[in-house]
RNA sequence: GCGGAAGUAGCUCAGUUGGUAGAGCAUCAGCCUUCCAAGCUGAGGGUCGCGAGUUCGAACCUCGUCUUCCGCUCCA
């Protein structure tokens, strides 16, 4: 089965059993909106549970919070998303092709600059030693007349996209001559922007100052609250605000099913540290949420590291930890040295100052931000792919029929116990009640005696419940059960009154969270 | 947003040159069963993605629209 199949039946086995359903389906569905079903919620949950424990829970200096999905509009301008995320697009008629608009003007500057280096470069062949640089840029025609085209076309570019005025950049896209790099024509469309966040409206609608936008990401409302943790939390530096929420970006195109999606969940931890210091807490994060992933037990390979050759405008140093999915290595989680850009420039658009002081070294400064910032649906997607397998069945030493399992990593699997009576009669119905009445108030089980016991062991492999708990004959006489594994379909007999402990050590996140 | 493919029951699909919708699996009720799906009986479930048009009559033909997948594009 190759990957584009096996993506294919992973998002219909979601569907089927449960986890991921499309948003509003009864009305055709909403693109790229999800709805995760009662397997689906159960999962992420565990997973941000796991995540949360990690940060929280088992580092002294980092603390949680919960930021609102709305924030002060001005906000977005001191982030720099209101200028940054409106991108001016356009697109060639002839070759289909879609570019940003400024990224070809760019590209063309490049070109004529290009030119005027190269020319340089021959009067320097021809004059040898007598080479007069200076004096040459300043008398050569050629170089003149593109040294001329350069200042002007990035000074009308730089009007047009401060000005916003699209028809303007379109007109010098025109004017240069820019042809399309696939199809060679000059048949463009107008200059579209769109603007990646979500707007809305607060209180009076009839009032314009009241447009406000939906987070596009959760790291701002760590970044406002840094002095209110910071004070209240009686926080020293180096530390850390993690913070688990909703983000919305409404993509030009969003897709492979819950991989990007126009509203998504992320789990961040902002780090403050100390001007200078940024790269060693750079290398310590990098390091340990490797770690967090790899604990999953899904495979060392499964993972990677891809440094950024282009850094954002915010950044000195990132990197992304990218996961196999069925479409390739893409991200799962981000890592980077944000410096002090965001303190730094609320402090500019606020106007308050939001430094510290830092006893040690006796002077107050805006602290540099290491930031770690992973998409739960992407987790979640990653558990998915992973987990889902067909596998032949031997039935008595024969070749018998086909399963498929969901070999959900058993702390984070949604369902994590069934409890089975091998018949529907001889009291073992009431035996097997009696079991999960104990067990049901520490682990999220599930009772189920309709058909044959074969049957139930594949529903529940469906949907990856890693154990199953069979209640026979026996188990009346002498107290005893057979706990039946998911991933190797082997069965243990055991004692009752051991079955918690036993169950406890397999399913809790102390075994995920102790190999931190 | 552009191009390609697709949309019929929860899932996988059939459905003749247009004539009032079917199968298998799944689900539910009951029977039978001591360990890895597909034993027996019965039941529920679809205005064929949605909306127009053509036609005496549309799941089928035409147009529009929505959604999904693939490619392009984009991605703080």
């Amino acid at each position: 089965m190759n990957q584009e199949e096996l993506f294919k039946k992973l998002i219909a086995h979601s569907k089927e059993y449960g986890y991921i359903f499309p948003s509003s389906e009864i009305y055709d569905g909403l693109s790229a909106v999800y709805d995760y079903g009662q397997y689906g919620s159960e999962l992420k949950n565990n997973i941000k549970r796991y995540w949360w424990e990690a940060m929280v829970r088992l580092n002294e200096n980092i603390v949680g919070i919960d930021a609102a999905i709305f924030m002060h509009p001005r906000t977005w301008e001191a982030s720099g998303h209101v200028g940054a995320f409106n991108d001016p697009l356009i697109d060639n008629k002839d070759s289909k092709k879609r570019y940003r608009a400024d990224v070809l003007l760019e590209e063309h500057i490049a070109k004529l600059e290009e030119k005027v280096e190269k020319e340089v470069e021959k009067g320097r062949k021809k004059f040898g030693e007598a080479f007069d640089e200076a004096q040459f840029r300043a008398t050569n025609p050629n170089v003149q007349r593109n040294a001329a085209k350069v200042d002007e076309v990035r000074r009308r570019m730089v009007d047009a996209l401060t000005g916003n005025d699209l028809e303007a950049v379109r007109q010098l896209i025109l004017d240069c001559e820019i042809v399309c790099p696939v199809s060679g024509t000059r048949s463009w469309t107008e200059v579209r922007q769109f603007n990646l966040m979500f707007e809305t409206k607060i209180g009076s609608v009839s009032d314009d100052s009241s447009t406000i936008y939906l987070r596009p990401e959760t790291a701002q409302g760590i970044f406002v609250n840094f002095l209110n943790v910071q004070k209240t939390g009686r926080m020293k530096i180096p530390f850390g605000i993690a913070q688990i929420g909703k983000a919305f970006r409404n993509e030009i195109v969003a897709r492979q099913f819950i991989f990007r999606m126009r509203e998504f969940e992320q789990m961040e931890m902002q780090f403050f540290v100390r001007p200078g210091e940024e790269m060693k807490w750079y290398e310590h994060w990098k390091a340990a949420r490797i770690k967090w992933h790899r604990a999953l037990g899904m495979g060392d390979e499964s993972y990677r590291f891809h440094d950024h050759d282009k850094l954002a405008h915010y950044a000195n140093a990132a990197c992304d930890i990218e996961f196999n999915f069925p479409f390739g290595f893409k991200e799962l989680e981000g890592i980077h040295s944000r410096t002090d850009f965001d303190l730094g420039n609320h402090q500019k658009f606020s106007g308050r100052k939001l430094q510290y002081f830092d006893p040690e070294a006796n002077e107050s400064y805006v602290p540099y931000v290491v930031e770690t910032s992973v998409g739960v649906d992407r987790l979640v997607l990653s558990v998915l792919a992973h987990s889902y397998c067909e596998e032949k069945v031997q039935k008595d030493g024969e070749e018998g029929g086909e399963r498929v399992v969901l070999r959900i990593p058993a702390p984070i699997a949604p369902v994590k116990l069934a409890v089975l009576p091998l018949v529907k009669k001889d009291g073992l119905p009431e035996k097997a009640r009696e079991i999960l009445s104990c067990l049901k108030y520490d682990f999220s089980s599930q009772y189920d005696e309709k058909d044959s016991i074969g049957k139930r062991y594949r529903r529940q492999d469906a949907i990856g419940t890693p154990f199953c708990i069979t209640v026979d004959h026996q188990s009346a006489a002498d107290d005893t059960v057979t706990i039946r594994y998911r991933d190797s379909m082997e069965q243990e007999r055991v004692a009752i009154s051991s079955l918690r402990g036993i169950m406890d050590e397999k399913v809790s996140l102390r075994s995920l969270l102790s190999k931190l």
